[in-house]
RNA sequence: GGGGAGAUACCCGAGUGGCCAAAGGGGACUGACUGUAAAUCAGUUGCGGAAUGCUUCCGAGGUUCGAAUCCUCGUCUCCCCA
């Protein structure tokens, strides 16, 4: 059954790198050449795993690295299989949490996946991607084959996982259940015959565990890819929604743009390897000039615009570009200025308070917070900085002008009658 | 089934009768600096047209001149033993 597959040629070596590009691990080595030569062998495309867990759904960047990915395999004419983990999600996968993880209800999981596999298609090719639940298998099992399946890890094997270790040794609970984990997940690459899985370091065990099942069963094991996972704009933590660090692939091209300049330039090299397409030679040359004395900003410049390009489109990425010189560099106002109306309530016989102006134009949460700003200096009005809390401004002064708190909150003021 | 610990602002967390609108840290916001950032430094961070003003410390009652702090009941969380 596991007859040894061909042995890659250069051109597969070649193509390999290309793809193992950004990736912290391969396992086995030289995993990824030798799959491709079987897939020539064989004359079929290879199956390429990704596992999500159908919690809240977010494509950003940091997601977007794995997805690309993927797309990459799609362009070699490669087949992605993406496994919708809502029979797992019953379980909840103990990887990364020091708890037990809450469990999902079949609402909350069937609602999400939806929206996945809308978002997905922003990236993936429709029709190289095949998206299963993993309860089409996994409920399919009764408690015999569990069992059964159970039987081929041993408890010893399932517990060195650093996770469960930690809890063991930190006295925190581990439930029986979580210990089915990556058997569950192991299964999925059985059920679908997956060639490489992808996964975040995180999944280390869950993939390899893959591996021995598929094996177990008769299987040819695959390979494991592993990419890192993206740090986010805060430069600490791993790029995610509810951390507020993230860049979404469908903000507005500035929006985009924006987030990215005020990257860290140490994490430059992390950004043009994972989020473009950028050879990694013109990285290192670009770089290279830094180190020279060049303006980190120019090349913060180039890696923003490559990225806003992928998702928006090479105009909308040199329009950005342009819009963002123009207001930090240069110093002027955004071209486009939300509006903010003013109610006609918040006006007293022909005048505006400043701080009734900021909290009803959203500037400010509240009076204290629009008193401290002015106080902090941080107020401008058509670009006349304002720091009397008591001001009271006539209303033809306020009509159109442009109010500016902070460093990058602008709104134009409309009047309401 | 038995025993114990706890719930404080966006988050973590100190406070155990008045000196508490509540320490400290993180985060966030503002300013300075800059290369745009990061880093650093300084300030702010319940509401409030500001006042010896108002509403807060899981919820509901109570004790007291006075409660985040003490008591009772309730809700929820965690730990230990079985």
């Amino acid at each position: 059954m596991t007859s040894s597959p061909a042995e890659p040629s250069d051109a597969h070596k070649e193509l390999a790198k290309a793809l193992e590009r950004g990736a912290q691990a391969v396992v086995p080595e030289h995993g990824i050449a030798a799959k491709l030569a079987l897939a020539e062998s064989r004359n079929r495309p290879l199956r390429i795993k990704l596992g999500l867990d159908p919690t809240a759904p977010d494509i950003h960047l940091g997601f977007a690295v794995v997805l690309r990915k993927l797309r990459q395999f799609q362009n070699l004419g490669h087949q992605v299989v993406i496994i919708i983990g809502d029979y797992t999600a019953l379980i909840g996968d103990p990887s990364g949490r020091s708890a037990t993880r809450p469990m999902l209800s079949a609402q909350e999981i069937q609602a999400n996946a939806a929206t996945y596999t809308s978002q997905l298609s922003q990236i993936l090719e429709a029709n190289r991607t095949e998206v299963r639940f993993n309860s089409e298998w996994l409920g399919k099992l009764d408690f015999a084959s569990v069992v059964q399946l159970a039987s081929r890890m041993t408890v010893a094997q399932v517990l060195q996982r650093e996770d469960f270790a930690n809890r063991m040794a930190a006295r925190q609970p581990v439930s029986l259940h979580e210990l089915l984990y990556p058997l569950a997940q192991a299964y999925d690459s059985v059920a679908i015959e997956a060639d490489i899985e992808m996964g975040g370091l995180d999944q280390t065990f869950n993939i390899l565990a893959g591996r021995d099942l598929q094996r177990e069963m008769g299987q040819e094991p695959q390979t494991a890819l592993f990419m890192p996972l993206l740090v986010g704009l805060d430069g600490q933590k791993k790029m995610s929604k509810s951390l507020g660090n993230y860049v979404g692939i469908a903000e507005k091209p500035l929006d985009m743009f924006s987030k990215l300049m005020s990257l860290a330039d140490t994490q430059m090299r992390e950004y043009f390897t994972l989020c473009t397409d950028i050879p990694l030679e013109e990285m290192e040359q670009l770089l290279g000039t830094v180190a020279q004395g060049a303006n980190p900003r120019d090349v913060k410049r180039r890696l923003a615009r490559e990225i806003v390009k992928i998702y928006q489109g090479d105009a909308a990425a040199a329009e950005a570009d342009a819009e963002w010189m123009r207001i930090h560099s240069a110093g002027e106002l955004p071209s486009e200025i939300p509006a903010a109306e003013l109610p006609s309530d918040a006006v007293r016989s022909g005048r505006v308070w400043v701080c009734r102006l900021l909290t009803v134009t959203g500037m400010a949460g509240g009076t204290g917070e629009a008193r401290r700003l002015l106080e902090q200096g941080g107020v401008e009005l058509n670009g006349k900085k304002l720091t009397d809390a008591s001001l009271e401004l006539p209303v033809e002064e306020v009509q159109n002008a442009v109010l500016r708190v902070g460093a990058r909150r602008y709104a134009r003021i409309e009047v309401k009658q």
